[in-house]
DNA sequence: CCGTTTCTGAAAATGAATTTCATTTTCAAG
DNA sequence: CTTGAAAATGAAATTCATTTTCAGAAACGG
């Protein structure tokens, strides 16, 4: 699915792929879980993208690498990188769960076409402020929010 | 589920029913369909209620009112609903699809609790305008958004 | 090493959303 | 009014992503 990034970087260095991997065995150790070859081959492959995968499309990635490693075992591990922060959940509302990268990356929103399911991804602060704003008017300690835009891009709106 | 409002209006008016329930027919004689009392039972149902309501929940409404009428009725209305634009989807992130009304209301959005899943709505007119800028600015004819906050209520953080 | 705890992955279960299909109803033309 | 073609209905079945189960394998503190 095509993509397009607003704050394109280099793809990820080795530095941040170890870093990465210290949180998550730092949050394993914390939880009393154990680290495993799996893990971290998933943490890697989950890393190297920059998109916004589902555990199915992960799956397939990861499998590129080894392929006994299962789907459960895909799932169970992108559950604990957003326990520790390293991914978080971003929903398309077509029925399928996405995970991105959440470590290193400033607050960012998504504007989704609806016809080819192409995203592009915005930065707004005004939209952080807003999530403090309304929080402190309704007396809610707020945790994060959402925001997408739904449309149809240029390219869709030609053919 | 609790549920606060910023704009609590009296309840649904005869005037408003006949209104929406001529946009329904309207709609279904555009698209080559019929009309029918369930059709007619599940959208009066469905404006009588202040709530974010899920198929089922409307479902169970409507079955006080008319029990020979089947989840799958309901379920497909609601999609009639939602084309002619007297219903949108609204998702809470708990994996359940919910509806509220569209006809006669300000662009609102939504603030959820975590914890017990109470929703305060509130209205940001910043927000329409960031859509369109968002959209100008990256070439996309936007449609719609959905900006939803979540936090702890108040009550929560007590308990 | 050893033993206990956790992990793994195939398979089964779950549950909301959607489709199927036999029957019933609508509605417009005669 | 009929009438019959098209659509609607609703119970049941299906789909499909997600989540859980369980028996064997691997990790790691002692």
């Amino acid at each position: 699915m095509l993509q397009k990034r607003i704050d394109d970087q280099p793809s990820i260095s080795g530095e941040m792929v170890r870093e990465a991997q210290g949180i998550l065995h730092q949050h394993l150790k914390r939880v009393g879980l154990k680290q495993t070859a799996q893990r971290d081959t998933i943490l890697r492959t989950f890393l190297e993208t920059r998109d916004h995968l589902s555990t199915d499309e992960l799956h397939r990635l990861v499998q590129k690498k080894d392929a006994g490693i299962g789907y459960t075992t895909v799932y169970r591990t992108l559950k604990l990188l957003a326990e520790c922060g390293l991914a978080s959940e971003v929903a398309f509302h077509d029925g399928i769960a996405r995970y991105e990268h959440q470590y290193n990356r400033r607050s960012h929103h998504h504007m989704v076409c609806t016809e080819c399911g192409s995203s592009v991804e915005f930065f707004s602060h005004e939209v952080d402020l807003l999530e403090q704003e309304i929080g402190r008017r309704h007396n809610y300690s707020t945790t994060r929010h959402t925001f997408q835009i739904y449309g149809v891009c240029e390219d869709c709106r030609k053919a």
